[in-house]
DNA sequence: CTGTTACCGAACTGTTTGTTCAATATAATT
DNA sequence: AATTATATTGAACAAACAGTTCGGTAACAG
């Protein structure tokens, strides 16, 4: 890709991030965008064909980054240390997130970010599904299967939200503890 | 309330879930609903000041109406039938979604109303508060409150929802014991 | 019957969206 | 370095939408 094209497109994401965590989807325009990414009204519109394709596109680069990661990490550990224990995906992840280098907290804690949970929800419905033979055993054979994925999908959100609220003042470690003992 | 202004206002209550069920709230113009709800451009803006502000009251209206009702029923059955077992709040309130005299269940099941969602939990989280008492007092023990309360909340929402996207074959009761189960 | 109030509808301003196009700047190629 | 290809720019544009204004009409209350 062109290195113009790289750099717009990295400007378009970083106003669009900053944007996301000062008001919600609904009320940014393409105006906000382009003026704080400092570039020309077509350039953004040959870059994303609509507002929504923009944060579509910016979720996809974020799961990606975050979820691939997680599971290279995850999957070079498991050869040197024995961490595949129950906890240690989630571990990662609230890990991961603690960091915030991407700007995923923002968006989660953000409301009204509904297009933005759906997606993030689908991917974390994906990492819980291999998760779930070592989470409650009792749980699992009395409730659908796929009922039981999207309510820790659910809690899993929740439960970063609370995370977020209340001033991350809880290590991933303890939050990783509550969210376990939760689903 | 004068008559006209009655029907009016509920013209436009009446156009404006018949929408959200159809798309979501973000893509709904106020051009849409005048037209469904048949009256003028004008006569819209002197009921409601914007469109945030008509979701914010049909939510007010339709939680004042379920919850409420809910409330009295319980309250006035208690002295008749001993029906102030743990399941029984939530019970009710399974068995009147599923009657979807109004429409909160097409608002609930359709995606990107998060404000509507908003609105939803604030007054779950009330309900669930008198609640608590009477639920697995282990992780009440275990978890910050506010943050088992949010997530009660979550599980409730998120339980209907794979109700309704599933055809609703399972009867309330059923619903309830999956529900309890998972909180 | 009379004064009050709500509705109508059309016109109007300002904002936002998404497109177009010629000019310019930057990258890639030889 | 010169050339070709491509990305960006800025301005102008039509269409859609938000929210307001106002004179005329219909419905209500006393």
């Amino acid at each position: 890709m062109d290195r113009r094209q790289r750099k717009t497109r990295a400007a378009i994401f970083r106003a669009f991030t900053s944007l996301l965590s000062e008001k919600d989807f609904m009320h940014i325009t393409v105006g906000d965008i382009i003026d704080r990414a400092d570039i020309g009204r077509a350039t953004f519109y040959s870059h994303f064909e609509t507002k929504d394709f923009l944060l579509k596109e910016l979720c996809e680069e974020l799961f990606c980054h975050i979820f691939d990661s997680m599971s290279n990490e995850h999957s070079d550990h498991r050869h040197i240390f024995n961490c595949d224990a129950p906890e240690s995906v989630f571990l990662h992840l609230f890990r991961h997130l603690s960091k915030n280098d991407n700007k995923i907290l923002d968006l989660l804690s953000g409301r009204n970010n509904e297009l933005f949970l759906q997606y993030f929800k689908a991917n974390l419905c994906r990492l819980i599904e291999n998760q779930l033979p070592t989470l409650n055993a009792d749980k699992n054979s009395k409730l659908p299967s796929d009922f039981r994925i999207k309510l820790i999908a659910a809690t899993f959100v929740e439960t970063v939200r609370w995370w977020v609220d209340n001033g991350m003042k809880e290590s991933p470690e303890i939050i990783t503890e509550y969210f376990l003992y939760a689903v």
